[in-house]
DNA sequence: TTTAGTTTTAGAATAATTCTTGATCTCAAG
DNA sequence: CTTGAGATCAAGAATTATTCTAAAACTAAA
C-alpha cells in the first residue's frame, strides 16, 4: 500500500512503470472531481486536454494505475467498471434510482465481520451497498409510514 | 425475504411468476451442488435433463429466480455472473489462483460496519473477498517466513 | 546511435448478456 | 370446451464493455 504522502511519480516508479503523459492525463482526469467515472467518462475528460488520446489507451492507463495502487476499480453488478482515486479503505453505495455512486466510510472494527477458513489469505475486501440515496428516498413517499 | 420454510412454488407464486418446467430445471441445476456456477454451467447441467432448453431461457430463468428472491446473483470484477442458492445473508470469497468461490459467513455485528448519510436506504449489501484459498496458499512458499 | 523493451494507437475481435421475433403455453372468461 | 390476452420460450442477431493485435512511436540503457 502506498503511503498517503507518496507522489504519483513515486508510486509508479516503485511499481516499475513509467508515468507517461497519457497516464498523467488519465490520472488527472480522475482526480479532477471526487466522483466515480467510467472508462468512457475518463476518456472524454482527458481527451479535452490530449485530443490524440485513444480509448484503448485509457483502458491501458487505468489498468496500469490500478495495478500500481494509485486508483481503485469499482464494480457494481455487470455495469461498466468505475474508477476511484480514494485510497483510504472504504465501501461504495450505489443508488438504484439515480445511479449515483459514493464512498462509504468503514468502521475500523469491520475486520471481524467475516470468518474465513484457517489458512485463507484475504488480500482485498470489497463492500458494495445498493439502495436508494437520501434525496431519491425523499422524493418517494414509499417508506413514509 | 422469503422465509426458509417457503417452497420454491410458494416463492414464485408470491412474486406473481409461474414455476415453469424450465425454471424448475434451472433451479434444480443450481441446487444440485453447493457451488457457484455461471449461467453457461447452469445451462449445461440443466440441458442434460431438458435438451430443448436454450441459453437465453437459462438467462431469463436465472433473472426470474433472482427477482423473486429464490437465488442470488454473485459478481466478481467483470467475470461472468455466478449464481448462488444460499439465501442466508453471507459474503463470497474468490481465490485468485484456482478461481474457487465459496460462501463466507458474516458476523451479525456487521450492521455497524459502515456509515451512510442520514436518509439513505440500504436494501442490499454485497461483501466480496479476494485472495488465496487455504489449499493454494499452502502450495505457495511465498508467505512462509 | 543502436537496440531491446515499453507504450500508444486504431481497429478488429471477443465474450457475456440482452434483445427481437415468432411460436407456444397457460389461465380465466365466456 | 373454445378463445383471447398475456406470459414464456427458443434461436439467433445485436449490443456493449473490454481485450487483443499489429504496427508505429517512444525511452532508456549499452
Amino acid at each position: 500500500m502506498p503511503p498517503q504522502s507518496e507522489t504519483s511519480q513515486d508510486a509508479m516508479t516503485r511499481s516499475g512503470i513509467r508515468l507517461t503523459p497519457q497516464r498523467r492525463y488519465v490520472y488527472e482526469a480522475l482526480m479532477e472531481r471526487r466522483d466515480h467515472p467510467t472508462a468512457l467518462e475518463v476518456f472524454l475528460r482527458a481527451k479535452t486536454r490530449m485530443p490524440s488520446l485513444s480509448l484503448a489507451t485509457v483502458y491501458n492507463c487505468l489498468d496500469a494505475l490500478t495495478e500500481c495502487g494509485l486508483i481503485r476499480q469499482v464494480n457494481c453488478d455487470r455495469a461498466s467498471s468505475r474508477y476511484c482515486p480514494n485510497l483510504i479503505p472504504h465501501g461504495h453505495f450505489f443508488c438504484k434510482e439515480c445511479g449515483v455512486v459514493f464512498d462509504v466510510p468503514l468502521d475500523p472494527s469491520r475486520e471481524t465481520a467475516w470468518e474465513v477458513p484457517a489458512g485463507t489469505v484475504v488480500s482485498h475486501a470489497e463492500i458494495n451497498l445498493r439502495g436508494t440515496c437520501a434525496s431519491c428516498a425523499q422524493s418517494h413517499p414509499t417508506s413514509t409510514l
